[in-house]
DNA sequence: AGCAATCTACGAAATTGTTCGTTGATTCTA
DNA sequence: TAGAATCAACGAACAATTTCGTAGATTGCT
């Protein structure tokens, strides 16, 4: 069964990624975490708006509701990544990370993981 | 001067989209390349957006205007890509390529490509 | 000239996303 | 137990994006 939840936006997304680093949380720990600047009933509405997306599920057992992340970091992340191919470079994922790669200085050890994963995909040809 | 340019919107970078396939363009050229369900005043309304926005140039000099990218499709790609990258990776954009790459099936050429700009990554780190 | 087709401009509706004030309920504390 | 603090729910304001109807101007055709 395919995952098919809808794209999250660029708040949702600030949420998600608090969430993911923070584990599980309750509306104040993730207003905790924000920059000032969002009030503490925007992000509940968030989370509300989220929950009924099913973009984070809500254990309400207790008062304080806690918000858990439906999916996986990578996996959400993947899909923001063929969103973006497919609405910008065509579906060339090539393109993409050349692009995502040149003019940044990775590391001896991000870029010796990268040749890893090169050759990974190359036996994988075969 | 650094090019200051908004970040297209979804609707905005179909066009731009068109228009670097196409090169510079008319309304009703761009209209004849989108799918069906965009009307004719919807695009050109998009295109004065643009026009505003700096996103594309207008030249007025005959009754039928013709539109160009105000930035090269390359450009525009990075702009993306950093923006990705920030709001979804924390700025990592080895991540990023991981994930860009994994689960596909890049062609031979590609990855040797690829190999190549590590290589030159890797040289440039000295 | 008269009429149809084509074009830009403009404003407003429709849609989607974001922010916040208020309310009522529950929990904490003095 | 009374008042303060905390919480979820909800609706509404607000903002950004997308869509389209209408109007006025120009061009093309007969």
């Amino acid at each position: 069964m395919p995952t098919n939840l809808p794209r999250p936006t660029e708040a949702e997304l600030s949420i998600l990624r608090i969430l993911w680093s923070q584990g599980p949380s309750t509306v104040r720990q993730v207003v905790e975490q924000s920059g000032p600047g969002t009030g503490y009933t925007t992000i509940l509405k968030l989370l509300q708006i989220m929950t009924d997306k099913g973009l984070v599920t809500r254990d309400d057992s207790e008062r304080t509701h806690v918000f858990t992340p439906a999916l996986p970091e990578d996996e959400t992340q993947r899909q923001l990544v063929d969103d973006l191919l497919d609405r910008a470079f065509g579906g060339s994922a090539q393109k993409l990370v050349m692009h995502a790669l040149a003019g940044r200085k990775p590391s001896r050890k991000e870029l010796a993981e990268l040749r890893q994963l090169l050759n990974t995909l190359d036996t994988a040809r075969s």
